[in-house]
DNA sequence: ACAATAACGGATAAAAATATCTTTTATAAT
DNA sequence: ATTATAAAAGATATTTTTATCCGTTATTGT
């Protein structure tokens, strides 16, 4: 797996947020698992992340829940950096404490316009892009 | 990560037994995870898996230990493989059921080339060319 | 003020990945 | 045959990831 079950979760959380938004209504934790079909409470804590890193908005109480009020301005490469980290786009293949540019393992060169790939397609790819698809019904969250 | 931290030491030390195997010496548990900074036994079981997997070869006894044949025909996607399994070029980025093809995720025909990059690019790297490097001291094993 | 709501935070648990230790099995040399 | 060697195999431990539970805090509406 490319990303972690979290980031997996974080992703489409963030859309199913952004869809309700779109609609000028905030989701529940409870309501984004149900739709995404992730643990209620591990949702909790991974929506609490990306709350934190301002990928996402939240208020409490009656009338409250998650939001994001531009989703144009949120790419899924903020969401993977704020759950995964950088990591994907930057450790050495093959584990190497050394491999760099400068002394790079022998598959630096070949891995790293992949990684540079990954980096561009996330980053280049915004959260309403995907609710616009989801709105469509081309696919489902889970 | 893009691979686990076993399939790394499973490259590593598959590199490795193949230069020793190309001095006509073979390699013994200790001295790999001495050579590849990895711990001894964790090593042990990954090597049994890629023995298992006929992606190298094991002998017991006095003058025993670890050897690839012909390194030239042993690619890192069959370390991968034998490791981690196919999912890497495989899975869903987002982590949904139904994603295919026919029924795509939204990141779907965007990450497809990029994981066909990576699997191509494990395919055309054999363990050979890794040690020929190893042996001009192009980058050490840890 | 009070009650209801919903995210936040801390504690705990289960599962998977990583790591260690011990015993068994196969092989080789004496 | 006996002993030494080295991988195989099994048991256990630690760490990380994933998952659950519960009390707290902030906010809203009455």
């Amino acid at each position: 797996m490319i990303l972690s079950k979290s980031c997996e979760y974080g992703i489409r959380a963030a859309v199913y947020i952004a869809y309700k938004s779109s609609k000028g209504l905030k989701a529940g934790i409870t309501e984004i698992s149900d739709e995404i079909g992730s643990p209620v409470h591990f949702t909790g804590k991974i929506l609490q992340q990306l709350s934190r890193k301002k990928v996402i908005s939240a208020i409490k109480g009656p009338n409250g829940g998650y939001f994001i009020e531009n989703s144009a301005n949120v790419y899924l490469v903020d969401i993977v950096r704020a759950i995964d980290g950088n990591e994907l786009f930057s450790a050495c293949v093959m584990g190497l404490k050394n491999c760099s540019d400068l002394r790079p393992c022998p598959m630096h060169e070949q891995i790293k316009p992949v990684r540079t790939q990954l980096l561009i397609e996330f980053s280049k790819k915004s959260v309403q892009e995907l609710v616009q698809d989801y709105e469509q019904n081309k696919y489902f969250l889970k």
